[in-house]
This record gives structure tokens, C-alpha cells and sequence, in this order.
DNA sequence: TCGACAGATAAGCGTATACTTATCTGATTC
DNA sequence: GAATCAGATAAGTATACGCTTATCTGTCGA
């Protein structure tokens, strides 16, 4: 069940501390790297997790590794949402927001 | 922070079975708790961590406290969700659907 | 080919978390 | 007012998780 993953993946602040970093422009761990203090195994085991919660996509370019936002990841808590749009109507601000920049 | 408590909330199974329960219609806890195998006191637990996230309020009646889905922590999810908007049109599929429901 | 570098994996450790049983609080009913 | 019931809290325990240091894999330039 990939939804344990995503939420999962989420649940720690330094991760998606990351997520947006990589959300910023895509590049590789050393460069996630700087600026955060973190140990390169920590990094690496991040991305592991993010990777397999697929908010993240990878691809080798030599020996640097290049990571990416994976959109699938975002379409995935985006059609959880959808499961409770019942509720939605009580408060929309922020889906007013989210509504007006999906418009062609 | 509150998106902290919200993906923390929401990365247990148990804890999203609850709320999808709930989304179903608003009930007490010991409603909640039949059909599942959990303890009183688990129930009183996640029902807590659910209630800090702004997923659930509740509302005393009585001697029995009525559980219902906050509107507020879905809407927070989708306001995070709008920072990553840059990466949606690549996957839109669910977001179609999102959209759709959205409109009056 | 060798040394250097990017990154992954292994093993171990301390803390957080989800659960349990036991107990407490507060509201209802007799 | 006593018994009962819904739910919260306390305390303890086992496991999950995020981190560390040490080591391994694989690619590159000299």
C-alpha cells in the first residue's frame, strides 16, 4: 500500500525539508547536501525512503545521481484528497487557491 | 508546525482507517471502535493525535463525545500540495478529477 | 591501473511511538 | 447517592525509526 509510504515519507520534517529543496530544481545528494547538516548516509537513506514513497525519481549521470520531484508521488495524495471532497465545501480557501491555478 | 502533526497523523494505517470511518459519517468512539480490533484506550489515543492534526473535532453530548472530520487539516494538505503545483501538469490525472469536483 | 570521489549499504544506538492493563473523571440512570 | 457507562489519562513495554560510524560499490581523471 504506496499510501503508508507517501504519509510515511512525510511524517519526518527533514524529509520534506528536502522534498522542497528538490522541489526548487533538481540536482544531486551532494548538493541537497549543503546548506543542511546532515551526514551523507543520512541524506542517502532519505531519498531511499522518499524514492520509494515515488515523491522522488532518480537517475545516474555518471557516478552523481541526479534527483528529482517524481510528480506520481503529488498525483497520489492529490487522488487521496479526492476521496473526502465531500468536506470540502465548509472550507475552501486554500482549494480556491489550488482550483484557480489547475485552470487552463 | 502543523504540518508535522498532519503527516504524522495521517502515517498510520490505523489512524487513517479511523478517519475514513469517520468520513463516512460523524459518530462517538465506542461507534468507531465496533468492526475494528482496537483497545478503548488506542481508540482515545489516535482520536487525540487526529484532533491535534485538525483532521477530527469532536463535540461533547452528553456522556458521549461525537467524532467528525475537520475540514480544516484536509485543507491544509491541499495548501501544501499548491506549492508543488509547478510539478502537477506532468501527472494530472488525479488532479482532473480534483479539479472537476471543485467547480460550482 | 590507481587514487579520489559520489553514493549505497551494514551494524549499532537512543528516542519516539503504538500498544497494553490499570485507574481516573465525569455524566446518566436507578 | 450508588452503580454504570463513555471516554481520558497513567505507566510500562516492544518495536519502529532516524541517526551515527565504518565499510562497500562503482565511476572518473591522472
Amino acid at each position: 500500500m504506496i499510501e503508508n509510504e507517501l504519509f510515511k515519507a512525510l511524517a519526518d520534517p527533514t524529509r520534506r525539508a528536502i522534498f522542497e529543496k528538490l522541489a526548487s530544481g533538481a540536482m544531486n545528494a551532494s548538493a541537497l547536501r549543503d546548506g543542511m547538516t546532515i551526514s551523507q548516509p543520512a541524506m542517502s537513506q532519505h531519498l531511499a525512503v522518499l524514492r520509494t514513497a515515488r515523491l522522488v525519481r532518480e537517475e545516474r549521470q555518471g557516478r552523481f545521481v541526479n534527483y528529482e520531484v517524481d510528480p506520481e508521488g503529488l498525483a497520489l495524495i492529490a487522488a487521496w484528497l479526492t476521496k473526502y471532497r465531500a468536506y470540502w465545501p465548509a472550507r475552501i480557501d486554500a482549494l480556491k487557491i489550488l482550483l484557480k491555478d489547475m485552470e487552463p
